[in-house]
DNA sequence: CGATGATGGTTGAGAGTTCAACTTTCCGCC
DNA sequence: GGCGGAAAGTTGAACTCTCAACCATCATCG
């Protein structure tokens, strides 16, 4: 037991069981999503993400740094899952016109196809796992949840 | 857009909402845990819930595969993050007395010490950025939906 | 007893991620 | 114009994770 050490606010005993459930939960959200994209596309759920986002973005394309933002990574990673990317042909790179330090990200016609082959198959895990067992009222309050959670608190902003 | 492909149950608006803000919590909570656990202990998410998990053992040691299963590590991946920690000198791997195909894996005082030191500071971020923002029903909710979630439905098992 | 399969665990290679260092380009200002 | 700092990206090394192959031990059953 570590909990006898004072002045930490420690979780009560129901606070550690949603923890700790949440984590399980997530774990299987994972597991699942990994598991089915790579099966299906050959590839994990960031760079589906980078293709998702790419295939929203006007003339589907964006610059490293929007693209990084959107889907959560760090320029550092983003950049190499890019390149690997754009070796497997679904992603191109190129200079931006005006601003010499930007790279632009521009989604192939392979690209959107692959993404097009995947996304049915994805869509339906997403379902299964978290939507399916959740009923409406509890979709909507997961909605409130996840919002309190990304929506900025008082001290720091979340580094978006 | 790829919604134009019939047959699929695609997300609702709210349900893409929904999932998306949900993948975006998501982000920032492990972004900033394993920061955390990087900077005050040195050793990411995983390798923490290692510790934890022998640290709440009986005699502070457990068998790979029941690790395994609390953890929710592939038997590879528990393999490789103990021999890492074993090199931290933060567990130590044996043979089992009767079942000379299980190894256990035990809490050293050393280990114990890393994770008694950054325990605190964990618990502070889990309770600032998932728990303090939420109102305690939406704390019980998320707890049902987690819950909810975990359960093996229908079909297969949620293959623990 | 000995083959057969199941259980528990490890290993190595390849893929992905992180972190820090670095380059290039742009902006503001003296 | 030129200097200093900020912004945008990239790179390489170290680390983690995944996947498949593998070894050893146990259990069972003919």
């Amino acid at each position: 037991m570590l909990c006898h050490v004072k002045s930490t606010r420690w979780l009560s005993d129901d606070e550690q069981q949603v923890w700790r459930t949440y984590l399980l939960a997530n774990q299987l959200l994972w597991a699942a999503l990994d598991r089915q994209l790579q099966r299906d596309a050959g590839m994990p759920h960031a760079y589906y993400m980078i293709l998702a986002m790419l295939s929203e973005a006007p003339n589907r394309e964006l610059t490293m740094s929007q693209l990084a933002r959107m889907v959560g990574s760090s320029p550092s990673r983003l950049s190499h899952a890019v390149s690997r990317l754009e070796q497997a042909g679904w992603v191109r790179r190129r200079k931006h016109d005006t601003d010499g330090r930007t790279t632009v990200a521009s989604l192939t016609d392979d690209g959107f196809t692959v993404l097009a082959e995947a996304a049915p198959g994805h869509v339906e895990e997403v379902r299964s796992i978290l939507f399916d067992p959740l009923t409406p009222e509890q979709i909507e309050r997961l909605g409130e949840i996840v919002s309190a959670i990304v929506t900025p608190h008082d001290g720091r902003a979340p580094h978006l």
